[in-house]
DNA sequence: CTGAAAGCGCTTACAG
DNA sequence: CTGAAAGCGCTTACAG
């Protein structure tokens, strides 16, 4: 179906090249002196108690400057560093939270991760990163071994808004903030955006260049946004006095075609698409050029979700565009107040708004 | 220059609404009964040493299957888990392994990141995801940061592979293995690909068309495998006996048009393009676009690195693929394996092999 | 097979 | 401003 044709070759070698050992790394490691530092061995160093230390690392006040500075000259020569476990099993915040998505490769997700990321270690935090791979057992458990490591928090696109475990969990001390969709069973915080009214721009978009046999196509039917896009796509039919025709639910690769064929040759053939998701909308792309149909023009195509490479294609692909940054960014803020208690209000949803990207596959015209 | 114009909309509200907290979630927080079980409560529970307890926990033989039973009973009940912190304090491995990475929202890396995830978790490792935003000190803060949390070991896509940092780092007692390029200042383990090779195959291909004049184009020029690309560049043409130009280095997406307009008045006039990279081949093919010379017609490209939407762009463009995923794989069971010290070998340089994906923008045409 | 003791490296009260 | 004591939750020797 797509065109690639993989052409090995010879020198594909796969080779392990050992280097010579030029560096004492071995000695290194084993060497005793090569130990971490302790508080105690820079108490020591400095001619001051433990503590003394320990309010030097934490900026206390009531430390003289005379003595913080023989610390922290100490700290110095030892390349002391403090050790995070200790400072956990006082009780101590562990300046770290979880983020659970359902798959790091898909450009959304990643994109909404390195918000997440870059959010987190402006705070000073680092973050725990698992793929559930659309899992909800694999969720739960990775959920459960954050929890327990402990983190400070967790970052959730949760795969089943409904699942049991989730009910557990939101029960415990540890604050949670769902990203894309809210849980259904219990109430938490949640980021995402406007999926029902996205929709129904995309689907207002395609009416107004005069179509009125508007398919909807679809992956994960399951989940509450795609489920919303849905509704969205209905509503403004209904709206508009458009036959409704039932969403086109794809599984797989492999159902694609079948079902593009059947849609096409029924007697409600549609003229425009609206794909509920972006791989529906690739899907529907890679169908479309098999069936030699042109976008733009023998039909039009609109998507929820813009991925970047939209504007590669040819035609260039109309999209709603999610701001997956602002997600990322807005979930972690969310959730570091949490954290700190700053924020104690009962959860709140939080819907981003989104914005059509209009290109040329729903039959506009560039400008030049 | 890509053509997109952004609507907005009256409806993009943005909108915080308050749930009405129908749990009783913040009783259940404060609630004291929630606190955590520890190992104490269980032993009590089950009216044994907590020594036993810590020993059926760990699997540890010498433990009467009846104690077992009620200990696991008693663990049940309180629903317990250890407390990582407090086994991280007594010498035991974090099981935890921090992977650096320059950019999440890069496909090639989030591709990484989600194998190195996956192979973790199969060894019951969790991940801490950081990105260095190609900043060698950011990079260098976060290494730092997760030695000492502690982590067993680190995966690191270093920016700088000569950074004074890495020196220090790598003398530690933490292991650590590169991925995508080797540290030139030490002997690590690294995992990488046929950069050089990889590049020939390309420009081969290219040659094979009949192309006399083939100019290279990159991005990030100072990484060790952009540079091996563009020797491997001009060894090719050097053996095919054509005119080498200059490679064309990109900086940043204001430099392309320009660069591009100069490069095709010149009387160079290239009537092919290797681009080095993923980020090259894209402003590549957008500046083309813009100038309206049509690929594997007016001119022919190849580029190195495949990224799965090259397939959708018209003419699909051809592209050295990367094992991203077995990349990811092979470099976190590595490092899984120093960490156990099964692999007590010096350090080892792995090279995976590429393959080139023919598709149409080289001239080739799509088999019916 | 089982448990009491000591300690991992830090911090929170408590006394100076 | 500073320090000695106790404890966070577990595990490693050491004795039964």
């Amino acid at each position: 179906m797509s065109f690639k044709y993989i052409l090995g070759f010879a020198w594909c070698v796969f080779s392990v090249i050992p280097i010579t050992q030029n560096t004492s790394e071995v000695n290194v490691r084993k060497s005793p002196t090569n130990k971490r530092a302790t508080l105690e061995d820079v108490a020591r160093l400095a001619g001051v108690g433990a503590m003394t230390v320990s309010r030097t690392i934490n900026d206390h006040p009531y430390v003289s400057e005379e003595t913080a500075r023989r610390v922290r000259s100490a700290i110095r020569q030892l390349d002391y560093r403090p050790n995070h476990a200790a400072r956990m099993l006082t009780g101590q915040l562990s300046r770290s939270i979880g983020l659970i998505v359902p798959d790091l490769a898909d450009t959304f997700f990643s994109v909404v991760s390195h918000a997440v990321q870059e959010t987190a270690r402006e705070s000073g935090y680092l973050v725990w990163l698992a793929a559930s791979n659309y899992d909800p057992s694999i969720e739960a458990a990775q959920v459960e071994q954050m929890i327990h490591h402990p983190v400070d928090g967790i970052l959730l696109v949760p795969v089943d808004s409904k699942d049991k475990y989730l009910k557990t969990v939101t029960a415990g001390t540890t604050p949670i903030v769902t990203i894309d969709r809210p849980i259904e069973i219990a109430a938490t915080d949640s980021v995402g955006v406007e999926n029902r009214a996205g929709a129904r721009v995309a689907v207002e978009h395609l009416i107004g260049h005069g179509h009125k046999k508007i398919a909807c196509v679809a992956t994960n039917t399951h989940l509450v946004t795609i489920k919303e896009r849905i509704l969205g796509y209905e509503e403004c039919l209904r709206h508009a006095k458009l036959p409704i025709s039932k969403t086109l639910r794809l599984a797989g690769r492999d159902d694609v075609m079948p079902a593009m064929t059947e849609l096409f040759s029924s007697r409600n053939r549609p003229d425009a698409i609206f794909a509920a998701n972006n791989a529906a909308a690739i899907w529907v792309i890679e169908a479309l050029r098999e069936m030699k149909l042109e976008m733009g023009k023998h039909i039009a195509l609109a998507a929820f979700d813009d991925v970047d490479f939209f504007a590669l294609i040819t035609p260039p692909v109309t999209a709603v565009r999610q701001p997956a940054p602002e997600l990322g960014r807005m979930s972690a803020r969310l959730l570091l107040q949490r954290i700190k208690g700053e924020f104690v209000s009962s959860s709140v949803r939080t819907v981003l708004p989104v914005s059509l990207v209009v290109r040329e596959s729903c039959g506009c015209k560039k400008k030049e």
